[in-house]
DNA sequence: TAGGCGTGGGA
DNA sequence: TTCCCAAGCCT
């Protein structure tokens, strides 16, 4: 076993999820008849993606060129997130802004409004951007190759790939987690990620057949998704098994190996849902870098790495007013650390002023009944339902 | 290069 | 409860 897989073994079975016993066979020697992947593969591949294709709202039938537009936007919204997440947004999307040159002419509050709740907020800015970009830029038409892709706001290798192979039937190489399982297993790499990606994209890259590059990447991520999955791969069913070196070695769950992650902290915070008396919330716009870019929050003190001193609270609110502490706490768990949030609420009159450090240029006025539409990110959404649990409204 | 960057569902 | 995971990008 090379260092850096027994590293990563070594670094799961420390936090305990990994039993000692589960360390990959080093010596093994396939026990079944192996093909060794190739065109052949990739024609089983295909006549797999014909018959059991997902059928999805930005695909369009084998052998079909999608539009572009809506290609990228699927692309953009599938980044880290599932295909269950993202299918309202993507309706919802092309049918506020059903081109390029359409979502261009949108605002960025706009767009970030209809993004809420999807996460990953720097996705809705830079597509934005990119739209701006291509407008401006590409006389509103998608570059098809990858090299000018890659120039776009959010779009890196693996999408600049995607679009060109799906979109433009350029013969490119997306290699995304779920390709990146299916090829870790077809050709049995033992070196763990991220370290293997280059090798992973490289043999991906021998796969790729000049006629339908689009269909056997959507063909490989689907197989990824419904056959080769990250537990309890359905081998027996798999279109590939027996061009499969790591079903022939009997580790085809073991792998892809990946290096062991940090622990995620908790950060500690207190929020203020300012109530005004004509039933108004007070909500803050963020800054458009760093965690929630561009979002509506509840106004709330930095957060850190204690808990809260309950005699600070007031000294810090937006607003001078008799504040009350709602009881419990709101926790929210984002990719890096845990959110864990007390929340601080007053009732206040209509010509009530916000203090100095209340950033009152970003600051506005949304009625309770409003609050669906605004547009707020999960995280947010959580604290103003905690904030006006039994509060009285107009 | 490794860490920042959301969310919700499932084991 | 806790952890992992899901069509990555940016710095």
């Amino acid at each position: 076993m090379s260092a850096v897989a027994e590293k990563a073994i070594v670094g799961k079975a420390v936090r305990g999820k990994t039993p000692a016993g589960k360390a990959v066979p080093t010596h093994r020697q396939p026990q079944l008849p192996l093909r060794p992947a190739g065109a052949e593969t990739v024609r089983e591949l295909l006549a797999w993606y014909d018959a059991e294709r997902r059928h999805l709202p930005w695909r369009y039938a084998p052998r079909r060129k999608a539009d572009p537009y809506r290609v990228w936007l699927s692309e953009i919204m599938l980044q880290q997130t599932t295909v269950k997440a993202v299918i309202p947004y993507f309706q919802k999307f092309v049918a506020l802004w059903p081109t390029v040159t359409a979502l261009a002419a949108a605002s960025q509050d706009d767009v970030l409004q209809q993004w809420a709740g999807l996460g990953y907020y720097s996705r809705a800015r830079n597509l934005k951007a990119c739209a701006d970009a291509i407008v401006r830029d590409f006389g509103g038409v998608f570059p098809s190759n990858e090299k000018d892709l890659r120039t776009l706001p959010g779009i890196g290798p693996y999408t600049a790939a995607a679009i060109a192979a799906i979109a433009f039937g350029v013969r490119a190489t997306p290699v995304d987690g779920n390709i990146e399982r299916v090829v870790s297993r077809l050709f049995a790499v033992r070196q763990a990620l991220p370290k293997s990606k280059p090798e992973i994209s490289r043999l991906a890259a021998t796969l790729t057949p000049t006629r339908r590059p689009g269909d056997y990447a959507q063909a490989m991520m689907d197989l990824g998704a419904q056959v080769c999955t990250p537990k309890k791969p359905s081998c027996l069913m798999c279109p590939l098994q027996q061009d499969c070196a790591a079903n022939a070695q009997g580790i085809a769950e073991l792998l892809p190996l990946k290096a062991a992650k940090t622990a995620r902290p908790t950060r500690f915070g207190l929020a203020y849902l300012v109530l005004r008396e004509d039933g108004a919330v007070l909500l803050r716009r963020r800054p458009n870098s760093g965690l929630l870019g561009g979002m509506l929050e509840v106004p709330s003190s930095p957060w850190g790495d204690t808990p809260p001193i309950a005699k600070d609270a007031t000294r810090s609110a937006p607003v001078s007013a008799s504040w009350w502490q709602v009881p419990g706490d709101v926790v929210h768990v984002f990719t890096h650390f845990r959110l864990q949030c007390v929340v601080h609420r007053a009732l206040v009159p209509v010509d009530v002023a916000l203090t100095f450090w209340a950033d009152q240029e970003r600051c506005q006025w949304v009625h309770r009944r409003d609050l669906n539409a605004a547009g707020l990110p999960s995280v947010m959404r959580k604290l103003v339902a905690h904030g006006l649990q039994d509060a009285a409204f107009k």
